[in-house]
DNA sequence: CTTGACACCGACGTTACGTCAGGCTCTAGA
DNA sequence: TCTAGAGCCTGACGTAACGTCGGTGTCAAG
């Protein structure tokens, strides 16, 4: 009947690596509720749900309870991309932690090495000063909890429509000026191109903190990937390249000149 | 009766942020029994018992399940070292996928802002490419299952009485480095000196790699933790920041020659 | 000597699934 | 076309790692 079929329980629980049980058990507490059925009564997700599974997912990674997913997911202001910097943020927060950690074992084989002795408080208080449940008491504070969440402080709840274009316009300019330092003929490592690549870094930054380093790991999907390569070759053939380039050389730049 | 009467239960549980029940748990389980009852039949946890329980808790924090921490416990060659050094690698890991998330995430973010859609098979496959119970599977196969971990293969079990002496000697030995260069008045950004800092760093890459930041992150603690400080000063006189700043030094000119 | 904070133990509750059991469905091969 | 085996369905019970009482004993400060 379908011509869309959408996917059964097991291709969706091998692609997001979990088992069909964890399927059953979402869909009955109304976690993740697959958006059809076929006639005989299968389970049927579209790619809407694997969307939504792979949030889910990712919280639950980042041990959200299951109802706080449910509670974060079905908040007033559910757009992907609050998601996804949310997610952006809270994953920052688990590298420091452990690193932190990293930190204390360093400090303790050093210790070891030396035959210092540690004291007890000093090996324990990695853990004091982390909260298991930070997050989402955090996060209730910071989104309001209960239903309140629609009236939410997030930085892109806070958004109008004139900021949202003006980000947009910002992006384009910024692809433009790329665009026009390679017709120009001017190098990747020309001050224009690299100017160009640290205001795209700016850019970025309006949402989250995105160093030399992260931003060149972006400049290399730039051209690993075929569907961002697109974005730029569209404008102009090469630009992909052009602009790799020119945030590596830019970065290269800010290294030297620390 | 006991002079050590050792600490109680409630501020255990303070000190290293988890609850009293948890401790009780633990004590009923057989993970963590207290060393000592006092005569009205309170727990006593002694200092070996606090740091029993860090260990615990670090491979708490690392996903394994209770079981395979007592497991790996009491596997034959626990000493604090080997604790430590796996650790180490296992925080390793788990940055490590944690970047692979928040490199997922950019993406997302970078497509959402480009209007390019990713498949669902995309998103996911960052959950896909990683087994919950990977580590313990890992641990399992590296270390020889059910009691077999006596003849563990972990790099410092093949260790000999010799190769202990030999990594003794060479911390030893450039620790001299460090003091003889600093006797004979070079400054720590010297040649000798940042020869010493750099096999310093090669030396603690026989248990661990260490990264530039890393041995630079390391060089901070030597001066800033009082006990690290007066490891070297028992030496000479102002060797600990001596080491500090050739240890900096070493990075900076490591970091220039890239 | 009392009172409030803390400890003990047993027991039941909870979360997020794992693991059957019994029965229907679907697809590839004989 | 028929059938075997893999896959899906819905209960229903089991499990891990605690949370949360409830009733009772203990300890240190006032």
């Amino acid at each position: 009947m379908k011509g869309i079929a959408g996917r059964n329980v097991g291709s969706v629980a091998r692609l997001a690596g979990t088992t069909v049980r964890t399927m059953h058990h979402y869909d009955r507490i109304g976690l993740l509720v697959p958006s059809g059925r076929t006639q005989s009564g299968y389970r049927a997700y579209s790619d809407a749900d694997l969307e939504r599974l792979q949030q889910i997912l990712f919280y639950r990674e980042l041990g959200f309870s299951l109802e706080a997913i449910a509670d974060v997911m079905r908040s007033g202001k559910s757009e992907p991309l609050d998601h996804l910097l949310r997610q952006h943020e809270l994953l920052g927060g688990q590298i420091e932690r452990l690193q932190r950690m990293v930190d204390a074992v360093q400090k303790a084989i050093e210790a070891h090495q030396m035959n210092i002795k540690l004291t007890p408080e000093e090996r324990l208080e990695v853990f004091g000063g982390f909260d298991p449940a930070k997050f989402e008491a955090e996060a209730e504070q910071r989104w309001g909890k209960t239903d309140s969440y629609a009236q939410a402080a997030r930085r892109t709840a806070e958004y109008t429509k004139t900021d949202w274009q003006r980000e947009q316009a910002e992006t384009a300019a910024v692809t433009v000026r790329f665009a026009e330092a390679l017709k120009s003929g001017v190098g990747p490592d020309s001050p224009a191109a690299m100017d160009a690549a640290e205001d795209h870094r700016t850019q970025i930054g309006h949402w989250y903190d995105c160093s030399q380093q992260m931003h060149v790991a972006l400049a290399e999907m730039y051209i690993a990937d075929p569907r961002f390569a697109a974005y730029y070759e569209k404008v102009a053939p090469g630009l992909a390249r052009y602009v790799h380039d020119a945030i590596v050389a830019n970065a290269a730049r800010a290294a030297g000149s620390r």
